[in-house]
DNA sequence: ATTCAAATTGAAACCGGTTACATTTTGCCC
DNA sequence: GGGCAAAATGTAACCGGTTTCAATTTGAAT
């Protein structure tokens, strides 16, 4: 109702100018104490709410940064949770967009963006086919951060993992108990880096220990997991199927797993599964999920500072971060049978 | 670069008045064919972007929703799509934020949203406690939508589930499989109204089959993979454990088949586990869980239909959605062994 | 050709802040 | 008390659209 309330209200109503107002609220140094003291009483007598669209308009400086995801699950949570705790508490807000792995959903969303004027982007889960739309948003001085990627060109700024170790050191895992004939369910490599790395890292892995890669045994699928289960329903179908997979996230490992039981398969007794992120339900699955942990959350702390340093002007160089990844030792792996350990 | 591109710089192009170019966006009709054209193509060619912060500005209508959720996790992910779905065809924005289930963050938020000028709020898992502020806000003529609950003040809008039924049919399943000894897991009913309602519905079960409840097989928790297998320790730990037991939503389920299988029982052999909400991975559990579908998708397209509907003063009464809920039997439950079925 | 209403366009104020610049106050020193 | 720099405040333009109201153009009917 009396929300037709303005910093001019208030002036008026103390007998200040609107400008001393404004001071107040955004540079209260450069008012005297008093003058402070009365402003804000008038303030909180009126239920004056300060104007954060009209700000951001009136300074050219917007205040909103957009954050794309893929899904909108509890993994992507964690980093948009990570980003809102160090939002919130400098006056920045998030609009959100969920692009559900669609080229033309992503579109639409950035080209929101632009037209809400955001102070930055932070996109996760990058679909690489939209490089050169990226290279032009970030070409016109818009900030952006790519999170959960490592893009090749490093211009762009990043924070991510070092997926290939953390893809090298499951595989070493699975090769350690005696494994050689080891499955992976991968995301579309051919769009996702991050997952191209965790291939890599597999291969490498592979590789170091004298294992001839198998191309029947790699499943191109997106991270979900219904298509976690047809994946490793088409490796049980081999001829001679796996005896262990890594799977590259962890939607894909739920999925996989739920395929084995419906077989009336065990796992780990059966088969082994490694999965790939430490999503929330991963330790309560059963068997407990053994995976690669990777900080989600932190991801999303340090993309949401780095995109304020950047929109501030205080970042001026492209910042490139790599988290570590570890192993979560659980209840999904076992040794092959014919070679225990 | 070439960012300081407005209407104006548009209309000095073509020989225009900033009014016309202007129409040409918010109501071309209003507009000969020959000068849209004409203005339509000189924003191609200068690549001019539409400026929805500075339309949201002048018109004093703003076109951004702000969304609350408690939990930034795929459920609610699910309904955060089904807004975004809505909302993106027509120009509307969401700004969003994770409550935690703080009361602290949840008026943080909401005061951003205030300052931000948003067209309406969406709140998904209100606490309770919290119902003067939202009706200080309602009353200050902000359009403001209960998402997933149920409250009694009929004035607020709200869009949610038959959740006593849904409690109810949970039961009543346990029930007829045999079973009488009924614990039940529940998220913190004096607080959050929708969760109170189910256990209304376990309750109204157990009297309608002359079954004693029974206080220590009611555990309250917050809806947690952990507080889950915490609560069911404590189940297992009693003297005359339940046979079955109703988790008031599928975290709480997960967490508690996970303490089953912990402690080397078999679900549903020793015990019977039926949740609520069906997530996602639901289907994908071992053994898959049985519970109560609700559409979370729906909710959010409902909800956000309604918002926008109330924001541009299409609807003036108070809606109230109830959306029904179903049985989805999966491999969680089995008839309790004295009498089988 | 006139006439007049409808369609199109323009002029200018306005939204609610910020900010560059000017002006007034304050406080300190001699 | 005078002088002067620093601190505090005021003035007014501006951000990029929208919108009211007036002016002009168009087009159909007479």
């Amino acid at each position: 109702m009396a929300d037709d309330l303005s910093m001019k209200t208030i002036a008026k109503q103390v007998g200040l100018s609107p400008a001393t107002v404004s001071r107040v609220f955004h540079s209260p140094h450069l008012v005297s104490l008093k003058t402070r003291d009365k402003v804000m009483n008038a303030v909180r007598e009126s239920g004056y709410i300060y104007n954060a669209a009209a700000k951001d308009f009136s300074s050219k400086k917007s205040t909103v940064i957009g954050v794309l995801v893929p899904t909108a699950d509890a993994l992507f949570g964690n980093t948009l949770c990570g980003i809102q705790n160090v939002t919130m508490g400098i006056g920045y807000s998030t609009i959100q967009g969920v692009t559900n792995y669609d080229l033309e959903t992503e579109q639409k969303l950035l080209r929101q963006f632009q037209e809400r004027r955001v102070a930055g982007i932070i996109m996760t889960g990058l679909v690489t086919g939209q490089e050169k739309l990226i290279e032009s948003l970030a070409d016109s001085g818009l900030p952006i951060v790519i999170v959960w990627e490592k893009l090749t060109d490093s211009r762009f700024n990043f924070v991510g993992f070092d997926n290939k170790n953390g893809g090298k050191i499951a595989t070493e895992y699975l090769i350690s108990l005696g494994h050689r004939r080891i499955g992976m369910l991968v995301g579309p490599f051919t769009k996702v880096s991050r997952v191209k790395k965790r291939l890599d890292g597999y291969l490498e892995a592979l590789r170091e220990n004298n294992i001839e890669p198998d191309d029947s045994l790699i499943m191109e699928r997106l991270p979900r997991y219904i298509e976690g289960a047809e994946a490793m329903a088409g490796l049980l179908s081999l001829d001679n199927p796996p005896t262990a997979v890594f799977a590259a996230s962890d939607a894909l490992a739920v999925g996989a797993m739920h395929e084995v039981h419906q077989r009336g398969l065990r796992v780990p007794n059966d088969i082994s599964i490694i999965g790939f992120d430490d999503a929330d339900v991963a330790a309560f699955l059963n068997p407990p999920l053994t995976t690669i942990r990777v900080d989600a959350y932190k991801l999303g702390v340090i993309a949401a500072e780095t995109i304020v340093g950047l929109a501030k002007g205080e970042i001026l160089d492209p910042r490139h971060y790599t988290l570590g990844t570890d192993l979560i030792v659980r209840k999904s792996c076992a040794a092959y049978p014919g070679q225990p350990r």
